[in-house]
DNA sequence: GCGACAG
DNA sequence: ATCTTGTCGC
C-alpha cells in the first residue's frame, strides 16, 4: 500500500485540528439536505469505494449520489481510521452539485481517544457540520440504554469521564447506536437527528442509502477494471 | 504482560 | 470491512 503519512504525522495532524472543532449548532433550523458516507472495501484487493447520498431531509428520497473508488492509501488502525476514509470520501464530495446541511459519518466523531474521529476530521476539513454515527463503540463507558426506541445513555471518556457521545437505542430492542459531535452540532442534536433518520432499522437512512450506492459504484468499477 | 480496538 | 444460510428466539 502506497501510504501516504506516518502513523505519528497523522497523530500530529489530529491534534492540531482538534482544537478548531465547534459543538454548538451552527446548522439551519430548516434542514434540506442530509449527507450520508460510506465506503466500501474489497475482499482481496485495496480497491475501495467511497460514496456521498444526499437526501431531502423531509421526505428521505434520494437528490444526489457521488461516488469514487481507488485504492487505500492508509492501512485500518483504530484511532486513526479518517486518514483511511476521507481520501475516497473528499474526491467524491468533489463530484457533488449540492452541498447538505449536515453530514451523518459512520462512525465516531468526538467519540475518540484523541477527541477526533471521522465526523470531526470531515467537518473540519469541509466546513460543514457533522456527526458521527457508529455501529459499535471506540472509546468511551456507557451503561446499556433503555430498550424502547429513542432511549439514550451517556458515553462517557475512561480518561477523563467527558460526556462524549450517546448510546442511542435507535429501535427498540435490538443494539444501540453511538452518537458523537463532529463538527458545528450539539450532542443533543446530533442524537435527534439519527434518531430521525432512522425509521425503520438500526442505522440511519443516511448510511444505509451510502452503503447501497457505494457496493453499486464498486461493483461496477470492479467489472470495468477486472 | 493482557485485553481492547470506529470500518 | 470481509467470510455467509439457515436458524434460534420473541
Amino acid at each position: 500500500m502506497n501510504t501516504i503519512l506516518t502513523e505519528q504525522a497523522a497523530i500530529d495532524v489530529q491534534e492540531q485540528l482538534r482544537t478548531q472543532v465547534i459543538q454548538t449548532d451552527m446548522l439551519p433550523a430548516d434542514i434540506k439536505l442530509i449527507a450520508g458516507v460510506d465506503v466500501e472495501y474489497d475482499k482481496d484487493s485495496d480497491l475501495i469505494a467511497g460514496a456521498f447520498v444526499l437526501l431531502d431531509f423531509n421526505t428521505l428520497e434520494v437528490v444526489e449520489v457521488a461516488t469514487h473508488c481507488m485504492e487505500v492509501t492508509f492501512p485500518y488502525i483504530p484511532g486513526l481510521f479518517s486518514f483511511r476514509e476521507m481520501p475516497v470520501l473528499l474526491e467524491a464530495w468533489k463530484k457533488l452539485t449540492q452541498r447538505p446541511d449536515v453530514i451523518i459519518c459512520d462512525g465516531q466523531g468526538l467519540a475518540h481517544p484523541r477527541r477526533f474521529g471521522l465526523a470531526c476530521h470531515m467537518g473540519i476539513v469541509l466546513d460543514v457540520p457533522a456527526l458521527g454515527c457508529g455501529k459499535t463503540r471506540l472509546f468511551g463507558t456507557y451503561e446499556q440504554p433503555g430498550a424502547e426506541r429513542g432511549s439514550v445513555s451517556p458515553l462517557l471518556a475512561e480518561d477523563n469521564g467527558e460526556h462524549i457521545g450517546n448510546a442511542l437505542r435507535s429501535q427498540e430492542g435490538i443494539n444501540p447506536v453511538f452518537v458523537s459531535v463532529g463538527h458545528k452540532i450539539s450532542l443533543d442534536t446530533a442524537t435527534t437527528l439519527v434518531l430521525k433518520m432512522c425509521t425503520t432499522y438500526r442505522l440511519p437512512e443516511t448510511t444505509r442509502k451510502a452503503d447501497h450506492y457505494g457496493r453499486e459504484a464498486f461493483l461496477a468499477y470492479r467489472k470495468n477494471v477486472e
